[in-house]
RNA sequence: GGAAAGGUAGCUCAGCUGGUUAGAGCACGGCACUCAUAAUGCCGGGGUCGAGGGUUCGAUUCCCUCCCUUUCCA
């Protein structure tokens, strides 16, 4: 019976880029659902740019735009990483949106009406020349127990006690560099308290999270669960909170109920019933992909303030363990902090997908991407041992005409392949995709003992032996198509491929149970290519490029809403934004000439220019196919750097950069010409 | 400071409730093969299972202490 499922993954915070941390959590995600859809599952995937508080607030400022164009903007470039990395959301909104803005303000009168809603006066850092109350994170100071200068308002790095901002030595904000004063404010608070006995039943008894998960959740129980300020101050961007003038819904409130409103815009889009998965009796499921640095939200309060307005609780709250890279955590300063869009820029999702799945499992252990294992991994299994069962076998069966025998020479060992399907999906079902992919890559291994064995290539030499080649081939074939089949969530682009070569479809899980015969197959294209080590160790940025910010210290490897803010305030833009005349000569600006310019195959933003400088020619690559006909190109003049260091891309290399005007949004670019009588390779000065 | 997770071959990881010579993939060495994107198959070397105690006939697996890594603390 088909179950009515809806999946979640942590809300992106909408002040900063996405990373490889942030891919990992939606690739587990994504795996998930393609996986629960092949078993004929309504599964339905929503998430939501996450976008309000003081971080959003103070980056936009810095930039000198408004709070709402700052979010619009990070939406867009993190939803364009997402499809990257070919995460298929039903639904990705705002929790700046009017659905979100009602479900909150509901929420929170449901758990005011039902008496969850308490308020008192809070003592609190107020910076007068910035205006604004300040986060604990905003103020810093020295350490009031080991006197460590430069500390966070809420714990020391050196010796690790917690405090408060009120007990900081010579506190600062870090907004304005003055001293905040101390002022009283009435905040509201979630008194979390009063759902103690529905929340250890949640999770003790219905199983609600893994168990390590609980085991760490149980030390709330034991010194009581305190109440939660879901208030802040003006200047605030977020929702106001009814009744309350100058007092909004803190960023962590209004974040999970981001997943309602995704989901409440997806109701409306479809036309589903939105009460139906919601509603306090539901019988659909409810699944929350998140990180351990945000299971307190999740397990606690996030249960809690469903449960109080009175809604269903989330079926199961699945955590993930961070990602690390070559073994260390992911730092800036060691350039090991790779962003979605430099991975992009560089490599296929696939590969990275292929080599997650492989070391995700249901625990919350750190996960290590090492780059060498990823390139030895993805070569290996992917093409020297997936991908070459159909391509060692497809070329026997062209020869023998194109389609496939009548009947298997091995029915066991097909059989064999068929009957791990429910193996195979337990290990999905219950997110040990590690142990998937062993089975799978064991079962690859056995599919090329299978034609080594049997050598069609030796039988080839005698034409009376043709129905046997075929045959031979036509078993290694059937059993390439049962791995792609288990391997489809994971790799959607290659399956889609690998069904244009076979003339089926992947979509359904059980469809294996019945091989392959008689069938004609299209001939065989190279469903994957091999990981340059070259082009994987790029991913790396060069230190140098990448100076260490203190400032940056209290970030998080995997994060959604801010525990942290980024760096402080940014520095005035006139205060060093000037370049002198020995600057700009670094530059070498050159007319070039488009000799020819035509689409690159693999990409749909780049085109391959070859450019005439006088004295020589250069092969450019170029993101300006969105806006510009290859052959309208040809015989332009364009403006070019000629000392931009090569870039190796995926593609071949590129020998400089084309010069474009283009605004701050939108896809549109405009490319620069000189007036006419300009020759190739003058000098811009 | 309190708490949670982890420390197994060069690398990345499996090892369920304690039990015969501790496993896989990659890397490395040798052989075979040539259909396949120098892909594949066979054979092999390599580990005092973080350290030290304890329980037991027997512990990588249970208990204690310590060391190291990572994370959380409204």
């Amino acid at each position: 019976m088909a179950r009515k499922i809806l999946v979640t993954s942590a809300l992106p915070y909408a002040n900063g880029a996405l990373h490889l941390g942030h891919i990992i959590e939606t690739v587990q995600t994504d795996i998930w659902v393609r996986f629960q859809r092949m078993q004929g599952h309504d599964c339905l995937y929503v998430c939501a740019e996450d976008t309000h508080g003081t971080p959003v607030m103070i980056k936009a400022q810095a930039e000198g735009i408004t709070p709402e164009a700052l979010i619009t903007r990070m939406a867009a470039e993190h939803r364009a990483d997402y499809e990257g990395f070919l995460i298929g959301h039903d639904h990705f909104h705002s929790t700046h949106s009017p659905e979100n803005k009602a479900i909150t303000e509901a929420l929170y009168l449901e758990l005011k009406a039902a008496g969850h809603i308490t308020s008192r006066s809070v003592r609190q850092a107020y910076d007068e020349t910035a205006g604004m109350f300040l986060p604990d994170r905003y103020v810093k100071g020295e350490c009031p127990r080991c006197g460590t200068a430069d500390q966070y308002g809420d714990s020391c790095e050196n010796c690790g006690s917690t405090y408060s901002p009120a007990d900081l030595k010579n506190p600062i904000s870090t907004i304005s560099q003055t001293t905040p004063v101390w002022r009283e404010s009435e905040h509201y608070f979630f008194k979390l308290g009063d759902f103690t006995d529905v929340l250890r039943k949640w999770l003790y008894e219905g199983g609600a999270s893994q168990i390590e998960v609980r085991a760490k959740l149980a030390e709330w129980f034991t010194t009581g669960l305190s109440d939660w300020d879901i208030s802040r101050d003006a200047p605030y961007f977020g929702f106001e909170i009814p009744g309350a003038p100058g007092k909004y819904f803190y960023v962590w409130f209004d974040a999970p109920i981001g997943y309602l409103g995704s989901f409440k815009a997806l109701c409306e889009k479809r036309g589903l019933s939105y009460d139906e998965y919601l509603n306090a009796d539901s019988k659909a499921e409810m699944y929350h992909f998140i990180g351990k640095d945000i299971s307190y939200f999740h397990n606690l309060f996030w249960p809690a303030v469903l449960h109080g307005a009175g809604l269903r609780k989330p079926t199961s709250v699945f955590v993930h363990g961070f990602l690390t890279i070559d073994g260390a955590k992911m730092s800036k300063s060691r350039g090991t902090f790779i962003t979605a869009r430099r991975y992009l820029e560089r490599l296929p999702p696939e590969p990275l997908r292929f080599y997650f799945a492989g070391k995700l499992n249901a625990g919350v252990g750190d996960i290590d991407l090492s780059l060498e294992d990823f390139v030895a991994r993805v070569n290996s299994d992917i093409v020297g041992k997936l991908v070459n069962i159909a391509s060692r076998c497809a070329g026997f069966v062209q020869r023998g005409g194109g389609k496939l025998s009548a009947e298997l020479p091995d029915p066991q060992l097909y059989a064999e392949f068929a009957a791990l399907r429910g193996t195979i999906a337990e290990f999905y079902d219950t997110r040990d995709y590690a142990s998937a992919i062993r089975g799978i890559m064991g079962l690859a291994d056995r599919a090329n003992q299978y034609v080594d064995t049997h050598k069609p290539w030796a039988l080839a030499k005698d034409p009376a032996k043709a129905a046997l080649v075929l045959a031979v081939c036509t078993q290694g074939i059937n059993l390439f198509r049962v791995l792609m089949s288990y391997l489809a969530p994971v790799m959607p682009q290659m399956a889609e491929k690998a069904g244009k070569f076979l003339r089926i479809s992947f979509a359904d899980w059980n469809s294996v149970d019945t091989p392959l015969f008689d069938h004609p197959i299209e001939p065989y294209e190279p469903l994957a290519v091999r990981l340059d080590p070259k082009v994987v160790a790029e991913l790396i940025e060069p230190a140098a490029a990448a100076p260490a910010k203190p400032a940056e210290k209290g970030k998080k490897p995997v994060t959604t809403p801010p525990a942290a803010p980024p760096a402080a305030a940014v520095p005035p833009a006139n205060q060093s934004g000037l370049v002198n005349i020995g600057d700009f000569a670094k530059l070498d600006l050159r007319i070039g000439k488009v000799l020819d310019a035509k689409l690159v195959e693999g990409s749909d933003k780049l085109l391959q220019l070859t450019l005439d400088l006088g004295t020589e020619q250069r092969n450019v690559f170029s993101g300006i196919r969105a806006a510009y006909e290859p052959a309208t190109l040809i015989g332009r003049q364009v403006v070019m750097i000629a000392n931009l260091e090569p870039r190796k891309m995926r593609f071949g290399v590129s020998q400089g950069m084309v010069l474009c005007a283009s605004g701050d949004d939108g896809p549109e670019v405009f490319l620069l010409s000189p007036d006419s009588g300009a020759l190739p390779g003058m000098k811009v000065t």
